[in-house]
DNA sequence: CTGTTAGCGCATTCAG
DNA sequence: CTGAATGCGCTAACAG
């Protein structure tokens, strides 16, 4: 394994001329710079951006994101946009799946690696302790939707009311939101906008679906939970759902009963990831713009962002399971 | 950011000590070991991996994963079945798409960061040259399938057989292979031993659909590709997938078309990810042992492998989706 | 344009 | 049981 020093003295020239021409914008005299990349590529060197992040920055080019349910495809495309956006930066990302039982043993882990910043999806927030472990080890942190760090991500979810004026012209009176997680985490945006709405609507019946997601996958809990709903009689005209898997859990589960998407219920995902457009019947969705979200939070990581406060107005796609499109 | 000096210092001892306290394993005093940790928590230091790496083994405790397709399942199941056991075993991944453009690229990423291992789940070998900057950073890597590497991973497809002569006793005749990847990969072990088979049971009818996976993603490229063989009149009573996803995207276009699954045709896939058993009909698949295969290489990675050949004992897991079950 | 020196945070001899 | 010195591979002043 030649190092930089093996290449200096077979070039004839110091380490510090080889650090010189690896990096580019130094100046170097043309024949020096040929020579060394020519011992170079003869010797099969390669930069060891490791030590360089040591000496330079004293932290990696890893990023680390924090995912709370592995089996939810919407972490997939979340992850798959940030990954190439990151990368054109010179970052690397590597995912951890985080649960109540080991959030800090992969908190020490990653900050025992030194990345560059930890991307929360999580839900519980982090300790006080880890906070501080965590400045102390100089590591940014986004937390989404919590406002608790430095950039500010907000959803504007006035598509919401949108959808649910459709819904309650074309007739629909009682409503279900398939939430499936704990209730102590009802605060969510997306929950608390869609109950409000139907107020606003003066809906006729609501009910909120708790649950157990992530113990046990969003799909299995979406088509767990539908399942027991039809079990006790319960009807709905539309079925709201936190996120898309849920909601394929939950049509596998309707149609399983023999009941008609949309005819009989409608169903509405969010996140719009690519499965929805491939279920039958085909689901509507509300789409967040990943690939947005994915580089603002990049951005923020390389110092590019120039405002800390970012709205990100949601919009529906309109497929086939539910009844009011347009 | 408290490093070692200061925590020496504070506790009035040499940096050694604190580190052999760090350590545990090394011989300090108690009264010793008490203050050190002491000091340790009260300036809430945080040890340094990548630079006891960079002193130690010369590289970092990260393995790279590369993925050919970021939009499959099945490399998110894969993911997370390594990930689980690489933590356990002190290691952390970072995951990366590669592409025939971007590959090169990736290693340069891959190689400068001093990860400990590459895992390459990509169809492309790695070019002389890299296999060669690789071995100079002292990397070790993976390539399942192709025996190139220091560990042999192989499937039994005994199981296919049994499948292919279940179809046939039950009546069926004209058979489709959707490959739905480039012609020139057509070596692919699943693909073969299909084929095999059908010629050993002399199908009637046998035909295989290349496509441009991964370009397109897998799920549409079964759409698309299913969809052009119904407008062009073919009809078949068994449709091997490559791969679930891609018999997802499959099911899709044969239910829009009004064909009943199984009753007019029955749908095989590969891999068995979670999705399919919430497919509706669900997805009669083969299963790989994603698990067990994710845990060989960790254990590969952290030099705890007996064995250099393994082979892995695939099984059907019989849904609706095929008319033939047991 | 080039070389020398010190230091990033740790592990690892070698002496006490 | 403890400490001082050296080095991992690189960057970053400071000199020439």
């Amino acid at each position: 394994m030649a190092g930089r020093k093996e290449i200096a003295d077979k070039a004839g020239v110091s380490k510090t001329t080889v650090t010189r021409v690896l990096a580019g914008n130094a100046s170097v005299s043309a024949k020096t710079h040929e020579k060394v990349m020519q011992v170079i590529n003869e010797l099969g060197y390669v930069y060891n951006e490791v030590a360089a992040g040591l000496a330079k920055r004293k932290c990696t080019a890893v990023i680390a994101l924090l995912v709370p349910d592995m089996t939810n495809y919407y972490y997939l495309q979340m992850f798959n946009a940030m990954s190439r956006y990151a990368h054109e930066c010179g970052y690397i990302i590597s995912v951890f799946a985080i649960n109540n039982d080991n959030m800090y043993e992969v908190l020490d882990n990653v900050i025992a690696n030194r990345v560059v910043c930890i991307i929360n999806m999580g839900l519980t927030p982090i300790s006080e302790e880890y906070v501080r472990k965590i400045k102390n080890a100089n590591i940014s942190v986004i937390h989404p939707g919590t406002g608790e760090d430095a950039i500010e991500y907000v959803y504007d979810y006035g598509v919401v009311n949108e959808i649910i004026e459709k819904a309650v012209v074309s007739g629909a009176k009682r409503f279900c939101f398939l939430f499936c997680m704990p209730e102590r985490l009802n605060h969510d945006q997306r929950l608390r906008t869609v109950l409000q709405s139907l107020e606003a609507h003066n809906a006729e019946k609501v009910d909120v679906v708790y649950g157990d997601v992530p113990e046990i996958s969003a799909i299995s809990a979406g088509y767990k939970h539908t399942k027991a709903l039809i079990e006790n009689g319960e009807k709905y005209d539309v079925l709201f759902c936190l996120n898309d898997m849920l909601a394929i859990g939950a049509m596998r589960a309707l149609k399983e009963a023999g009941l008609r998407i949309p005819q009989d219920v409608s169903v509405i995902g969010h996140d719009n990831i690519l499965l929805g457009e491939f279920e039958s019947p085909s689901l509507t969705t509300i789409d967040t713009n990943i690939e947005y979200e994915a580089q603002v939070y990049i951005d923020f990581v390389a110092g590019r962002l120039q405002e800390k406060k970012i709205v990100n107005k949601c919009h529906m796609v309109v497929r086939e399971s539910a009844k009011f499109g347009k």
